[in-house]
RNA sequence: UCCGGCGUAGCUCAAUCGGUAGAGCGGGUGACUGUUAAUCACUAGGUCGUAGGUUCGAGUCCUACCGCCGGAGCCA
């Protein structure tokens, strides 16, 4: 009977077939020991001397070789996982060339240059899971609360909002681009549907080399009608909840297995703070703020004094080895261990700089990187940031009626330095405002006419935001660099494979 | 675009002062009844990123270029 890893607690006594690959081989004299990977799990089987045939031919398997695998299932506690199987039946699909990923360290560059491989290995297929559930938390969340899913255009004409960033492609002659956004149509789709989102691909190509940057990376954009800001920052802290829940529910081993710490993500639920750019840029300038940093400060460089420590240790203990494995082990621990402290020393380094920066920081500005980070420290959980200066948002953000020169607009921040993995707004619903927002941007109002439009027949007050799926997924499997996050990273100078 | 770092075997890395290119893993052959990155023995495997230059002699020093990594700006 055909069967999965993921059933075979269930099948323990009977004789089932396994389909899948090896995913490592130890072999004895009168025993092999195969790991057979099939795509949900792991298992330990075992083909004995005394098998015949069978034997010869395990003895022959290579890394990857793809086979049927017939045999008994038993509980034995010398078995990762608990269960392992007897062999009675051997069917080699083949026998698989020399496989370049070995389980010992890699380089990223290596790894990325063999990413249709790597995603056979065992981080890439959870990380691969944990992204589906949260997509799947995404569609479910929107779904169970009425809206409806509008799928926008991936090309789209030259509308100039900074070209710089946009892909282009050849359409008939004529350039269009590949989308930023899919906002302005669904904007149209909410005066028809009321409630709608998008999910789809987006494109930027900004000329970033950064953890947190992909060039082509999906983003879900929901959309309200009748919706003012404090609604659209209920929704998105709904979003997020959802999606933390759903992935603890199904992947609290998953994350462990990353290494991912669960109390912070525990910790993810209603109500988020909510503070205002005013609000974070007199905290950021606060003599407290400095207080709190310059604290943490003297407390991480204790923590770096710490990690040398370790590094001699090690060192001490890769002298003292006496197997060339063992010393090899050690190598890559160290060479962890060693990277690990030259980023703290770093960001050590950074750090005072940064406390000046936000020191002096100037209402006005945007947050910088480093502004992001401060604020989201001085935060256990995600931290809504609204109403930022007009000038360094976008023209269909709504002007605050209250005090001038803000609109109303939120960007949520994810702990520990992930940055911003929402940004939305209410939308300027006054046809004459938002023209003159168009003008001001240096626009062509020409280009908007149709979005316009939506100001002339029946404005309603609405708004929505943009999530963006890769550096959630970051945040919440606690990886070090998005491009993990997706099956196929589209990075600046890197489209293979 | 700017700043910093790195390019040596299939992979991860050594090579002291400029003086015969090495180890582990992976591959191959053989041994071993229970392995957990098995172990042990033997073995094959190199355009030292590319092009110039200095030198009796360059993996090592100099120049330029290419590639990758990290960061800044910008952003989700």
């Amino acid at each position: 009977m055909n069967t999965t890893i993921s059933e075979l607690a269930r099948q323990d006594g009977k004789t089932v077939t396994l389909q899948g690959w090896v995913y490592s081989k130890r072999s004895g004299g009168k025993v092999v020991f195969l790991q057979l990977r099939d795509g949900t799990g792991i298992c330990q089987c075992i083909v004995e001397a005394k098998d015949g045939d069978i034997f010869e031919s395990a003895k022959d398997l290579t890394q990857e070789s793809s086979l049927r695998l017939t045999g008994v299932v038993r509980a034995d506690e010398r078995a990762p996982g608990g269960f392992e199987i007897a062999a009675t039946a051997l069917d080699v699909i083949q026998i698989a060339d020399e496989y370049p990923i070995s389980r010992k360290a890699h380089g990223i560059d290596f790894l990325m240059s063999n990413r249709h491989l790597w995603l056979r290995s065992r981080g890439p297929t959870i990380v691969l899971r944990i992204r589906h559930t949260i997509i799947k938390a995404i569609r479910d969340y929107f779904d169970a609360d009425g809206f409806t899913l509008v799928d926008t255009p991936v090309l789209t004409p030259g509308a100039g909002e900074d070209a710089q960033t946009l892909f282009e492609v050849d359409y008939f002659g004529e350039p269009v681009y590949l989308t930023q956004t899919g906002q302005l149509y669904l904007e149209c789709a909410a005066m028809a549907l009321r409630k709608v989102y998008c999910f789809g691909p987006t494109f930027r190509a900004e000329k970033s080399k950064t953890r947190r940057h992909l060039t082509e990376f999906w983003m879900v954009e929901p959309e309200v009608a009748f919706a003012e800001l404090d609604d659209i920052v209920d929704l998105a802290e709904g979003l997020i909840c959802a999606i933390v829940e759903a992935v603890l529910a199904r992947h609290e081993q998953d994350l462990l297995e990353l290494g991912r710490d669960l109390a912070p993500l525990r910790r993810v639920q209603a109500p988020f703070d909510r503070i205002t750019y005013t609000d974070a840029a007199e905290t950021l300038r606060s003599a407290e703020t400095r207080a709190l940093l310059e604290e943490e400060l003297e407390r991480d460089r204790a923590r770096l004094a710490e990690w040398e420590q370790t590094v001699a240790d090690l060192e001490r203990q890769h002298d003292e080895a006496k197997k060339a494995w063992q010393k090899d082990k050690l190598d890559v621990e160290l060479q962890h261990l060693r990277q690990d402290v030259q980023e703290l020393e770093r960001d050590l380094e950074s750090r005072p700089q940064h406390i000046e920066l936000a020191q002096n920081f100037a209402w006005g500005k945007d947050l910088g990187g480093s502004d992001e980070t401060i604020i989201s420290k001085l935060h256990a959980k995600p931290v809504f940031v609204t109403d930022y200066p007009r000038e360094a948002k976008a023209f269909y953000m709504k002007q605050s009626a209250e005090s001038a020169g803000t609109v109303r607009n939120m960007d949520l921040l994810a702990p520990d330095g992930y940055g911003e993995i929402i940004g939305g707004s209410q939308r300027e619903e006054q046809v004459d405002v938002l023209v003159r927002r168009i003008q001001e941007q240096g626009l062509d109002p020409a280009d908007y006419d149709w979005y316009v439009d939506l100001r002339k027949y029946g404005t309603v007050p609405h708004g929505g935001f943009g999530l963006g799926v890769e550096r959630t997924l970051s945040w919440i499997c606690g990886l070090k660099h998005v491009r993990e996050t997706i099956a196929f990273p589209r990075l600046m100078g890197r489209i293979y494979p």
